[in-house]
DNA sequence: ATGGAACCTCAACCCAAGTTGAGGTCAAGC
DNA sequence: GCTTGACCTCAACTTGGGTTGAGGTTCCAT
């Protein structure tokens, strides 16, 4: 049962093809500590095929905006080596999701803020909630930061 | 009616505390060519107050993750100086809300992606559409982009 | 047994978006 | 008239995520 068709090693070359990434940023992910191989007698690396699931979390994440010092700390949370368990991933991933969340929430508040901006011209006018170009934000402690975490647009309320 | 209590031009503390900046990041996007100054006699710069209307611009195109030298081109491409006219914001904030869209899709695709995989331990199965663990995607040209732009699990159709 | 591809290490470089620091000037209040 | 704080320039540094190159080795097919 061990002379299944699947290599049990990858090369670095197949393993950067695969995964749709340079050796160049397998070797730096080793470095940084995402992944780990092991060396051949010639002392060339080798990655177990897990490499490649690992690889794809890491990329996902990356997509998702996460720092790699991040994504190291959940992926070697997760499991010391090897296959997470259902619930390990579960509970990463959770993280991540939240994570996302907020941050499709975010890009949807300012993309409201700039559908109005765009019909109202407000970038000149006085009370644009992207923009606040008439001084008032200055009251309420330092910059006019409208948009940043947590809402757009708070300029009501000033009490 | 010009004796008004604002002041005609802005040190670059002022500006910097008003558009929620940093002195150095202002020098930094005058350098950058992204906003710009006179000088007095004593070669202290001084802003127009549409400075913050810019800055307030800039701040937002960057929540939308714009690099700055696009910013800059657009915002040059806008008028040579001074403010926009309600016709030209409106074209390059609806560039901007285009791009704003994509990524929301993009991240939602994400996180439904992530959402099915949550529940399915899919981390380590064999067909989970964010991570493609299976090798099948090296069919695909080159690296297994599932995630990449415009979609997220197209492992059907690989005629 | 040899030529070329793939691999190795290590150091240097790249980009963006600034920040930090040294060394010097300007402006304002007491 | 001096001190203090805001300002000036210029160069170097920072972080993140890698890439590039030099110089050398290993592997594999012919």
């Amino acid at each position: 049962m061990n002379s299944t068709p699947l290599p049990k090693a990858l090369t670095p070359g197949q393993a950067a093809s695969r995964a749709g990434l340079t050796v160049s940023a397998l070797h730096f992910y080793e470095r940084e500590g995402l992944i780990s191989s092991w060396r051949t007698s010639g002392n060339q690396r080798r990655y177990d095929r897990a490499v490649l699931r690992r690889l794809g979390v890491i990329k996902t994440a990356q997509n998702l905006g996460i720092p790699l010092a991040e994504i190291r700390d959940k992926l070697s949370a997760l499991h010391p080596e090897d296959p997470p368990s259902r619930d390990e991933w579960a509970e990463v991933a959770s993280g991540w999701r939240e994570d996302l969340s907020e941050r499709i929430a975010k890009l949807t508040r300012l993309r409201d803020a700039l559908d109005g901006c765009i019909g109202c011209g407000c970038l000149s006018a006085s009370k644009c909630p992207l923009n606040n170009p008439n001084d008032r934000a200055a009251q309420r402690g330092t910059g006019a930061c409208y948009v940043e975490d947590g809402g757009v647009a708070r300029e009501d309320a000033p009490a």
